[in-house]
DNA sequence: GCAATATACTAGGACATCCAACGGTTTTGG
DNA sequence: CCAAAACCGTTGGATGTCCTAGTATATTGC
């Protein structure tokens, strides 16, 4: 990686902020920036592992939701939904997976709007490798504290609660 | 937006993964996917209110620095550092921003190799705009609470400086 | 029972991000 | 003082995300 910067940049736009009246706002303002920056760091972490297996994230959180589905399959549109993502996002990834072999496209029985995606035997392989990996090398040393990730959790789960991901109540 | 699950989906992926063994790495790997989703949540707000201006969350970052920048103008390379994106994020950026008229490009006057990147009056006009949208609909309404706030701020500040992003010591 | 509405997936397009490679410019070193 | 190395920005390519629109299938409702 690059030089660390001198000054944290986001303590600094904060402070940029309170400079010019913006103060109720500042620290919000700074956290959100927080995220967007962490999620980026995250994630070229997780993609650096799982780029030696042919994996990308997208990728892999499809192939893991599918492996520790009861049948190894789910329609499309139940991914879509449990993966939080745009529909053709989901389609995109099942594309590059099926041409890789990982998983399969089946119709639904009964409702012939629909499409199962269906890990296969290789893509039930590569998910274990892929998690052995993810646990070994970024998960088990993510960098936080484990208060602080109870934190994270509880904060952040909250977050998305509050945004209607979920309605669970239990938090 | 969609209707919200029954039940969150990264606490069902904490909890396969506990049923899996691999309990020691199941909060930080929840933590971490939730980090994932809480940033696409924010930068969809984000770029929400900012679509109906002509603007994306990585124009409107470049924007705002420079705006904040003494002169007005910064080089490429900086930039580049201090939003901590890849350059040609930045040329790419720079490009959408120079069409439209709201930056311009300038060779940097003892450096023949760097591009000094200036804000225009009507950049400096809109980027005024649009963080007064961004601090009335997004940051002022964060959904965290100020001590959400202040916990987010230093855990991913610690995580940010552990990462690398920069090297200042008072957190 | 059939038209209207809703749902499911996909095709095409706009953006953003990164990486690899290339062509200039500057700095280093022997 | 000139060649080698370092640095800067851009181009081209791969991926991911979303949105809009279009096709096909189901469900609703009169």
């Amino acid at each position: 990686m690059t030089t660390p910067l001198p000054r944290d940049p986001i303590a600094d736009a904060r402070r940029n902020w309170e400079d010019h009246g913006w103060t109720d706002v500042a620290a919000p303002m700074a956290a959100i920036t927080a995220i967007m920056r962490t999620q980026q760091i995250l994630l070229s972490r997780v993609e650096a592992i799982l780029k030696p297996l042919g994996l990308t994230f997208a990728r892999y959180e499809l192939l893991a939701l599918l492996s520790f589905a009861r049948s190894g399959a789910l329609p499309m549109n139940k991914a879509s939904a449990l993966l939080q993502v745009h529909p053709t996002s989901v389609t995109n990834a099942v594309d590059r997976l099926e041409k890789a072999g990982l998983v399969s496209r089946a119709p639904h029985p009964t409702d012939g709007r629909t499409t199962l995606i269906e890990i296969t035997a290789e893509g039930r392989t590569l998910a274990k490798s892929a998690t052995a990996a993810l646990n070994a090398e970024v998960f088990s040393q993510s960098g936080f504290s484990p208060e602080d990730v109870d934190h994270l959790i509880s904060i952040l789960g909250r977050f998305r609660r509050d945004a209607g991901d979920f309605s669970d109540q239990d938090l």
